[in-house]
DNA sequence: TTTGAAGTGTGATTCAAATCACCCTCCCCC
DNA sequence: GGGGGAGGGTGATTTGAATCACACTTCAAA
């Protein structure tokens, strides 16, 4: 199966292996499907897996101290999730359902790691993806404390455009994802409000237009300076 | 040397290894000695080398767009920097200046991958640790924002109470080092004046108490409730 | 084609923290 | 032993965002 090793790929902890050490990683990932409204973990459970999303949507949800069943996600098609689990023995953070039927594919942790015995060159990969990903974590906190909401969501959304973005007639990057202010704010760590508010500033000085519900994106270097 | 693994043991990186995998390490670090204000390596430099001090002090700084020199930390006996070097090929994120004469191991990337081929659980168990370290971002960023300054510097302190509490003769928590109130604003993500106010009212409530420069710790579950 | 749920825009109000502005108290060292 | 600097305390003011409260748009499914 072709396809394999490219949804592999995105998995950030695989980013930089090459394509001979993904072909052997992908020899060792299970298929299967599963119904609507199946569990596949819950928060709490010892875990090892990994799961890629070949098609279907997984929810991703917690349940608070008071019992209400919080969304923190959704993944479609491409995505994956529970990476972590395959390097530590944490408990599953969250719990994932299926939300319609599921094709998944799934890694485990004893087949990666013996991957990884046969060749230590994709244990070295991962923890370069890893370091890189402490990084990326560490410059998150700072960037949270010395950027307003709108200098926030501005660099979102220029992560965005560099994931989605398609260049557009009028010269600007057009971002073909849908994604509504509350996942924006989730991300930045706002209210929906305020990313709205945000929204309209950058809309004002013309550092973007919103096509109905589609973004475009018009003076990326206004949208850096933020 | 007996002590090199014992340090190596402290590099987070290395928590998760064995005596056996540790000695292995140890034996392929440098040790040198510099003389007081020498460059280690500067911001921007390509760096692949983890340092870690036997004696001395190594100070931290960044050189701001506009000129001034910002100390970012100390690094003092048993310390250590550079961690993510090894994994990797990211330039420097700051300078490191030697404040005073220094004795430093050094353990450079082309060793520690030598160290990964030969035994790959060493790469499994520095996987696991950044796994590790990953999920303590994340839950920071969360944490960030769900708690106030003041639950932000119980969590702070109970931490501290973790590393270096002493039982106190009343009971309490003694915490033998000393920080600043900035030390802890800047960990925190706060202002040394809101760290100021927040004691107070951790101390109004009996949560814990100041004897001069010291801190003692009078409620521990009071703090974690926070 | 209606109808309703999901998503968006925007005012008014509140609130936690940052900022600004001092003064105080250790101590360390000349 | 008396300066001086680092660290700490506390008021007043400002401010950015959260919160609350609605009205307005899409848009998809009945």
């Amino acid at each position: 199966m072709d396809t394999i090793p490219i949804l592999l790929r995105q998995v950030f902890l695989f980013q930089r292996l090459d394509d001979a050490l993904l072909a052997l990683l992908a020899q060792q990932v299970r298929r299967r499907r599963f119904g609507p409204g199946e569990a596949l973990f819950h928060q709490g459970d010892p875990g090892h897996t990994l799961y890629l999303v070949l098609d279907g949507r997984v929810r991703i949800q917690k349940i608070t101290a008071s019992g209400d069943v919080v969304h923190l996600a959704h993944r479609g098609p491409g995505a994956h999730f529970g990476e972590l689990a395959l390097l530590d023995d944490k408990p599953r953070m969250a719990d994932a359902v299926t939300a319609t039927s599921c094709d998944l594919l799934m890694l485990g942790r004893d087949e990666f790691v013996r991957c990884v015995h046969t060749s230590p060159p994709i244990g070295l990969a991962v923890m370069a993806a890893l370091a890189e990903r402490l990084r990326e974590a560490a410059s998150d906190l700072e960037t949270r404390h010395e950027l307003d909401v709108m200098g926030r969501l501005a660099a979102a959304l220029l992560d965005l455009a560099d994931a989605h973005g398609a260049a557009d007639p009028s010269g600007g990057v057009r971002l073909d994802v849908r994604v509504t202010h509350q996942d924006l704010a989730d991300q930045i760590g706002a209210t929906r409000e305020s990313v709205s508010r945000a929204m309209a500033g950058l809309r004002q000085v013309r550092a973007l237009r919103t096509e109905g519900r589609t973004l475009v994106l018009l003076n990326l270097p206004k949208l850096r300076r933020q």
